[in-house]
DNA sequence: TATAATGATATAATATAAGTATCATTTGTC
DNA sequence: GACAAATGATACTTATATTATATCATTATA
């Protein structure tokens, strides 16, 4: 049930500590020094923000990663869409059969409703919003 | 991020089919006819329904579960307490170490309103509220 | 050219969820 | 009382998702 996994939660700390620092561009061995974050785990991490245009990658001697967006246009949504996909609290349980009324059903529009009161929360809070 | 697991699911649907039934008493033989649910696997969660007073069970021939309590009495939310736990979408993602302001983490504060509000749904929804 | 970085990708380990199997106990019917 | 049909208790297996590792290729700089 959790809403954010370990990938998500590392990625924001290494969001922020990128955020924070007074340099660029940021190597994953600093990162790990700094966050005593696994090494490999973080790596590919940051290669999916890479890819998915959060960050920017610098490859080679003195390479590493920086911000590819300013703080404030970091979604902790996007984060999440990124590492888990859309955020779905759930399927319909009975699968398009048992329901009654399957249009009106109370239980699919509770957690419809617990769902997008989620996505909103969750696109309202940015890197920025945690630096301070 | 799942809400709602199997054991929630089928635990729902076999509550409804026994809230519907004329009879009191209904055996997993026969929820298992009807519900098309693997048998071994909803036997162990109608007992723990049992345990945690939400069925009444009846041993030896004849026997089966009966609702303890009145469809209105029976909430979503302890269905899931019962199956999951207390409803945690997240722990503090900094475990008390590296956030600037822990009282104040804005993080914190989303992912406890978002926990907050799906318990009130929750809570409000019954079983009963899903008869028809 | 050596080194320090990322890119890409395959694999392993662990945790959680889902499902099965089995034996003991109870109870109604013949 | 014997048998059958049910639940109680509990150990085990399988499947899936999450977390983590390993490796080789590529790039850039000193
Ligand atoms: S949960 Fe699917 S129709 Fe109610
Ligand atoms: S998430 Fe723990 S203090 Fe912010």
């Amino acid at each position: 049930m959790k809403l954010i996994t370990r990938n998500i939660d590392y990625a924001v700390r290494a969001l922020l500590y990128i955020a924070r620092s007074k340099k660029e561009v940021i190597s994953v061995s600093e990162l790990v020094e700094e966050l005593n974050l696994p090494k490999p785990f973080l790596r590919r991490l940051l290669q999916t923000l890479h890819k998915r245009k959060v960050l920017k990658a610098y490859k080679g001697y003195g390479g590493g990663f920086s911000l590819a967006l300013s703080p404030r246009k970091i979604y902790l949504g996007e984060l999440i869409r990124i590492f888990k996909g859309n955020i779905k609290l759930n399927e319909c349980i009975f699968k398009r059969k048992l329901c009654p009324n399957r249009n009106n059903c109370p239980l699919r529009r509770k957690i419809k409703e617990i769902e997008n009161y989620a996505i909103s929360k969750l696109e309202s809070t940015t890197i920025s919003s945690l630096l301070d």
